[in-house]
DNA sequence: TTCATGTATGCGCAATCACGCATATATTTT
DNA sequence: AAAATATATGCGTGATTGCGCATACATGAA
């Protein structure tokens, strides 16, 4: 992956925080925070493509941004990768969890509502159903049917 | 000037607070509204020009991108134009307000320093010298000299 | 070993955006 | 009226960066 400013990370200056700004400057990017934020566990990427309605490669994209500046970390399991916010080490990761914290949470239902009902597909705490479950496409539907009434 | 993603504000939503961080993600911009949150009073371009070092068009700019989001207000004295902070009129600016204001004061040192001592030339709380005033380039030679000990 | 599946990434493109330069505008001073 | 001064902005450019596509990689299943 090509470098790109946010992930420059030396001592704390200003451009450390213009660097957070950017990071959280992305829909996709603040969307993933806010789920791990929020939801205080780890999920593997295809339970986060399902919440957000997002491609693959996207998701797998911002995750690699976010790990790259220490935000999350990555724990891989057999073929799944579970990523979860990681403990924050210096201010600016603090700081930057305390600003997704204080985001207004309505604007992220959705995904929480998608994310919860992703979750409960679990068995034994694992995720087991992968991509284009039929399963899953099925809540989809349903959901959209709810939300268009 | 053209129109940039971050001036695009309707109702309260995701793409609204990528919008912010976008404002924020600039480091001239970042700086001026850490000033103007920092300084709760109004100054004219020239006295942000010299607090930040900046240069003349692109203080300018960033003050029409911050006024265009509802962040800062204008209000001209003749040839002044002075600029102060808002009163937030909804979430999303108090919001900013409130992340600017959580942000390390030590990063911004410098500027709040200029700042304080290029108010100090005011007369009768105006500004009086402009730009390139012989009075402000011997501060700065002060300045200089005192931070390379 | 071969195939299926979850995840990662190189490449090319298009959009965004900050900047330098030059110049325009507005107001005061001479 | 003309010059000076504070501020604003159109234009061209280069850098950044998100995305779609195709493909690579890694691991488990058949």
């Amino acid at each position: 992956m090509r470098d790109c400013a946010y992930m420059n990370m030396k001592k704390m200056e200003i451009d450390d925080l213009i660097g957070l700004f950017k990071v959280l400057s992305d829909k996709t990017r603040l969307r993933i925070m806010h789920l791990l934020v929020t939801s205080q566990t780890g999920v593997c990427v295809c339970e986060i493509m399902d919440a957000l309605s997002e491609n693959q490669y996207n998701v797998s994209r911002h995750l690699r941004v976010l790990k790259s500046v220490g935000l999350v970390q990555e724990k891989r399991l057999g073929k799944w990768a579970n990523y979860a916010l990681a403990k924050p080490e210096n201010q600016l990761q603090r700081l930057c969890i305390e600003i997704v914290s204080s985001l207004p949470k309505e604007l992220f239902a959705l995904d929480a509502l998608r994310l919860e009902k992703r979750l409960a597909l679990r068995v034994n705490g694992k995720c087991v159903i992968g991509v284009k479950s039929p399963e899953w496409q099925k809540i989809v539907a349903q959901l959209s049917q709810e939300g268009g009434s």
